[in-house]
Parts: C-alpha cells; sequence; structure tokens
DNA sequence: GTCTATAATACGATAGAC
DNA sequence: GTCTATCGTATTATAGAC
C-alpha cells in the first residue's frame, strides 16, 4: 500500500527494510488513516494515533520522524487512489458507456475508501497546502488529456455542449458525497451509523442523472 | 446575523444588548468565521481569531466564554443559509422551473457564503458533533417534506423514476462543491486564488445536467 | 469592558536506559 | 527497536488591576 518513501534522503541507498518495519510502519498508516479522517489534521493526536496502532508515541516517531510526515505518506499513498478511476477513461468507447463505467468506479471508490476520500476532503478544505503541486500539474494535465477526449464526444454530438471539466467535477462531488458527507446522508435517510446500504440507490440517482433525462420534455411552465 | 443565545441562561430574563455589546459581538463572529472555515476547529486558535477581530484575548473571551460556543454560534447562524434555498420548493411549480431555481440558489449560497459552506463542510466530515440533532429533525423532516413534492412529480411521470432524497444529494453536492473544494477547481483550471469567475460555467453545467440531456440518445456502443 | 500576567494543560518531539 | 521520563511550546482559560 505504502509507496511514500519521504523518510529516505534520495541520494542514500535505499536500505531494504525488514519485516518488522515494514509491518509496523503500515500499522501506524492504518491506525494514522482512522485518526486523520475522523479528526482532521489538527484534531488528531500522536497519543491517539499511536494507540490505535497499539504502539508507544515515541516509537511510532521512530518510524516516522514527525505528525506531518506520517500525513504526507497517507496523501502521498492516496492520489493514486484518487487518479485510477479517471485514468481508465478510454477515447475508444462511447460517451455512455465511459461516463457509466467511470461513475461506477468512482462511487466503487467511495464505498471503498471513504477514509481516504474524507482525508482528501479535509486536505483540500485546509487550502491543500501539501498537494496544491499536485492538483497544479498531474491533477491538471490529466483532467486536461481526458477533457479533451469529452470534448472531441461534444464536437461529434453524441454529448451534450458543456465545459467538460465541470462534468468531471459533477462527477466527484456527487460520488464523493457518499463517503465525505456519510453523516448527513445517514442521518437524512434515517439509517443507523455504519449502515452503507444507500449506496445501490445512489448507483441508480447517478446513472439517471449522467446518463438518462432528469426532466420529462415539454413540461416546462 | 446572529441569531445565537447560547450564552444567555435560558431562564434568565434576556438583557438587552448595548450597540457596543453587539458590535463586538459581530466581530468576533466575522474573525471567528474567517478562521474556523479556513483552519477547521481544531486548527483555529483563539489568538488567531482575536488577532482578526483585533480585540485581545481575554477580552474575546469576555464575550463568549469558550472557542467551542463561538462555534456553535457560527453553526448556528449558518443552518438558516444552509435551510433557506430548499424552503422555497413549491409545489405548485413545474419540476423543471422549480429545480432550476432551487439549484441556481443553491449556487449563488455558494458563491455568496463560501466560508459558511467550508464551516459546514467541516462540521460533517468531523462527525456533525454540534449539529447531528439537527440533522435529524429538521433538515430530515424539511427533507421528507420536498421529497414528497418531487416524488408526486415522479408519479405524474414529469420527473425520472429515482429516489428524491438522493437527487436532493446530488444538487447540494454539486452546488457546494464550488465553495467547498474551491481551491481543487481553481488549480485544475488554472485559475489565480482569488478567481470565483467559474460560477458562470458552473451554472450552465447544472442546468445542462439537472434539467437538459447529456448524454446524445442512441448512442449506446 | 479591557488589559497584563499567568495558571493549567495538552501536545509534539527528544533523551537516554535497556 | 522499544520503553519511561521529560522537555519545550502552544493554547485554552482565568485572575485581578485599571
Amino acid at each position: 500500500m505504502s509507496n511514500s518513501m519521504t523518510r529516505v534522503a534520495s541520494t542514500a541507498p535505499a536500505r531494504a527494510k525488514t519485516r518488522i518495519q515494514q509491518e509496523n510502519e503500515a500499522r501506524i498508516l492504518q491506525a494514522a488513516l482512522e485518526v486523520f479522517s475522523e479528526k482532521g489534521f489538527h484534531g488528531a493526536t500522536l497519543d491517539r494515533i499511536a494507540g490505535a496502532a497499539d504502539m508507544s508515541k515515541p516509537n511510532l516517531l521512530y518510524y516516522f520522524k514527525s505528525k506531518e510526515e506520517i500525513h504526507i505518506a497517507l496523501l502521498t499513498d492516496l492520489l493514486d487512489i484518487w487518479l485510477a478511476p479517471l485514468r481508465e477513461i478510454s477515447p475508444q468507447g462511447s460517451p455512455a458507456t465511459e461516463i457509466g463505467s467511470y461513475i461506477r468506479r468512482k462511487l466503487e471508490s467511495s464505498r471503498e475508501f471513504p477514509r481516504e476520500s474524507r482525508l482528501f476532503a479535509n486536505e483540500i478544505l485546509a487550502g491543500a497546502p501539501h498537494i496544491a503541486g499536485f492538483l497544479q500539474t498531474e491533477l491538471k494535465q490529466l483532467v486536461d488529456e481526458k477533457a479533451a477526449i469529452l470534448q472531441s464526444w461534444i464536437d461529434d454530438g453524441q454529448l451534450a455542449p458543456c465545459d467538460p471539466r465541470h462534468l468531471l467535477f459533477a462527477i466527484w462531488s456527487t460520488t464523493q458525497h457518499y463517503a465525505d458527507f456519510s453523516v448527513q446522508v445517514r442521518h437524512v435517510l434515517g439509517l443507523v451509523p455504519g449502515d452503507v446500504s444507500y449506496y445501490d440507490e445512489a448507483a441508480r440517482m447517478l446513472e439517471t442523472l449522467f446518463l438518462g433525462r432528469l426532466v420529462a420534455p415539454g413540461t416546462e411552465g
């Protein structure tokens, strides 16, 4: 899971990690994801993370030399999960199949990685101090690339005229909403805390919205 | 702006506030909104809020007896702003006009009150510790009421079959996204920090999405 | 009402034994 | 590698003069 090498100086030869190192780092990252995604960066404490990792605080700081370093490691790991569904959009397919499967992948990612989604949302809300570069370069570049595909479908008349990047924003916001605002969703629907049964209905809603037609034609006021 | 009376014990006779009191409380709430919405509850400090309010920290605590009390006062004020657009949905209108104007109101609210939107988002992300009751009662009740209107349009065949509450979720997420994730939106679009010119294009996108048809029929591949 | 000074504590990070 | 003990600082909140 961890592709983060932030602790290793780039010039030093990367010493292979022992099994214990790998296990402990993984345990710390798991615990930190839990706490950071629930409390935010400033609301999380090393004490709590260490407790969740069943480890002493100094021992935790033996593996990561600061709270921020753990946070950055998590964010770094996150970006691949975040980008993966978008990368798969192909110019070969039709708008209906490509957009449809993109929404399904993104919604599935929301269901499978709600903590990662909330960690990401917290970071953006805080002004994206650690991933501003990623947003401006990698993400922007990928969005531009995929937006060009959508634009070609618009030019073909297969897709309604719109700014393709805003279409992506709409897909991101609606799918991530079910992870980031799950508490609100559950309260409004009258569900108990752990219940995520709303995802099936969410999938139907988003398919109607993005691939079908919501308001019947010829019924304007 | 402030309808919060949390400082006044409910049994005590509500003493009228002097002009200075009103002004200072307003100045504190303004400053706190700025800081809380940017840093989150735990990231915000009384020092910074006091500084933004151009006031000493003890003086600030003369008006609000704790950091949490300021936060709750802001959230309380917020809820009216949040609910107002939803309240206006009327069973008299047509789906197209009612949904269309709801989206415009919600998007306008996002543009006009981005800090309030981020404060709300932070609260939900944190598990809604202060407004869980509101979500379960007032909001749920209003949603149920408006969902019934949408459902009647579905029964009439004016609106595509879907769960009306999820339709509301989609409207909330897409409109609030432009306030809550504005940093990401700007980075992806290549805009400078203060620029909110994307709202016009956002409005067009959402109109196409919710009132028009995105994918042309008969192009399934 | 407003201030300076400070109490009380929570927290990130380190020292040093084992 | 892991621990106990602790340092230094940031932060919430209060005391008490003016």
